[in-house]
DNA sequence: CCTCAACGAAATGTCGACAAAATGCAGTTT
DNA sequence: AAACTGCATTTTGTCGACATTTCGTTGAGG
């Protein structure tokens, strides 16, 4: 329960209403809450409908997904983005997935053959951007979904949970750059080739598709980002702490 | 501050009285607070000096690192504990740490170089068990250190990250067991070994010398552990559920 | 004697209110 | 004119109290 609910579908949780925790990750994820942005929990207490115990707790577990930085004394903000931030992202990903799809291909049985063909099937039924240029839930949820069932069968509850947040963090910056549309056709055509090697067994071709998709999202996202092209730091952080003039940047 | 503030060294933290963190992480892993143990908030308040709420926090944010777990309207209980839990959290520590020392060995510069010395020397002169078979706090954190600092220089924020919560798992398993003293000289030659590889910039040898590492300090944990020989489950958690008959076990 | 149901006690989740800290602004000084 | 100092406002962190849920026990029934 610790990285992405989401995952887990509709437990039917009989809930503490710190089922806030998905909505803000949500708004977190969708850039409502854009990255930097501070966190008050007064302005965001009516916004939610509840109090701020219960924000409180929330904003410390997605800081756990890393979603949310603490800072003592100084209250919660957004995580902010990076360039730096995506490409370690990336590298870790292509790092560590490989791994869990690999003792995936090698323990999964018939059944795991089947969630995964399964999964794969509720995504491609699902169209990638309803109708105008905003993007489905639906989609974002089946997609978690399907790359969770794919590396289901590692056998690694901690793996899991790593990819579960690694992934959380890249649909936070790939929702952020809207790189969705075109070239999605092309991501569609990956996840085909994934299964279809996977189901083949075949441990090395798996791993190298799966890589080079993780690199694949990670262009898109940058092209799709103004922000993040050179060498640029967080767009919304820019903001000089004039006032004090004395004190380094802090 | 995400997984493990006590290898940020003493950052001077203005603090909030969420420093109860630290000593409720402390307390679990050392077992005063034993394996599945119901942390009862009411209970624990006066024992720390707090009062719920910051308690609560603390309960939340140790929940990031996998040492609490939260059942929603059943408050908080210590992480359980299994044979099961202990191998998943070797093998992935012996695929996710060589990934790292590989990244720093490329990457580390002289100033790093210095560091790990330094950080091996200060370990190299704290003993592993202070006076009567009491395990020293200390060593623990200066061992700590050590690790971080090995990998420190890979460059990616990510993989130390998840190395850290790693390392508090296992360091968990290790007090349990109480697997020091005997066995500890070879450990530390293991230490300088590792270190040697390490500046000989040997890729090869260090992360071989790495995973092998990792598996003799959880076979020391488990022939220190006597409920985690067979496939025994956690000890503290086989309380049956007497008084309701019908329902499975859950 | 065992099983089921309802009651009582405890704990959890949540809310509003108080103290301490930090931020922003204004006034004053050099 | 620019910078430092002081105060006022906002916000955070914390505490105690209330509603809801869960757990343990007792009692009745088969």
């Amino acid at each position: 329960m610790v990285a992405s609910s989401r995952l887990r579908g509709p437990v039917s949780e009989p809930t503490l209403a710190s089922a806030v925790v998905d909505r803000l990750r949500g708004d977190i994820l969708d850039g409502v809450l854009p990255p930097g942005e501070k966190l008050r929990l007064e302005h965001l207490a009516p916004r939610y409908g509840v109090g701020r115990t219960p924000l409180r707790e929330a904003c410390c577990r997605l800081a756990s997904e890393g979603l949310v930085t603490i800072v003592d004394q100084r209250g919660f903000r957004v995580a902010p983005i990076s360039r730096a931030d995506l490409l370690d992202l990336t590298r870790t990903r292509q790092q560590l997935e490989p791994l869990a799809l690999r003792a995936a291909i090698a323990h999964g049985d018939i059944a795991w053959e089947g969630e995964v063909t399964a999964a794969l099937h509720r995504l491609q039924r699902r169209a990638p951007v309803s109708g105008s240029g905003t993007l489905d839930d639906t989609w974002e949820l089946e997609h978690a979904r399907f790359h969770a069932t794919l590396l289901g069968a590692c056998g690694s509850p901690w793996l899991l949970k790593f990819h579960a947040t690694l992934f959380d963090q890249t649909e936070r910056y790939r929702r952020l750059a809207q790189a969705h549309g075109k070239a999605r056709r092309s991501v569609e055509d990956e996840h085909a080739a994934l299964v279809k090697a996977t189901l083949e067994r075949n441990a090395e071709r798996a791993c190298a598709l799966l890589t080079e998709h993780i690199a694949r999202t990670t262009e898109l996202v940058l092209a799709g980002h103004p922000g993040l092209r050179a060498s640029g730091a967080t767009p919304a952080l820019a903001l000089p702490t004039k006032g004090r003039s004395l004190r380094a940047k802090d």
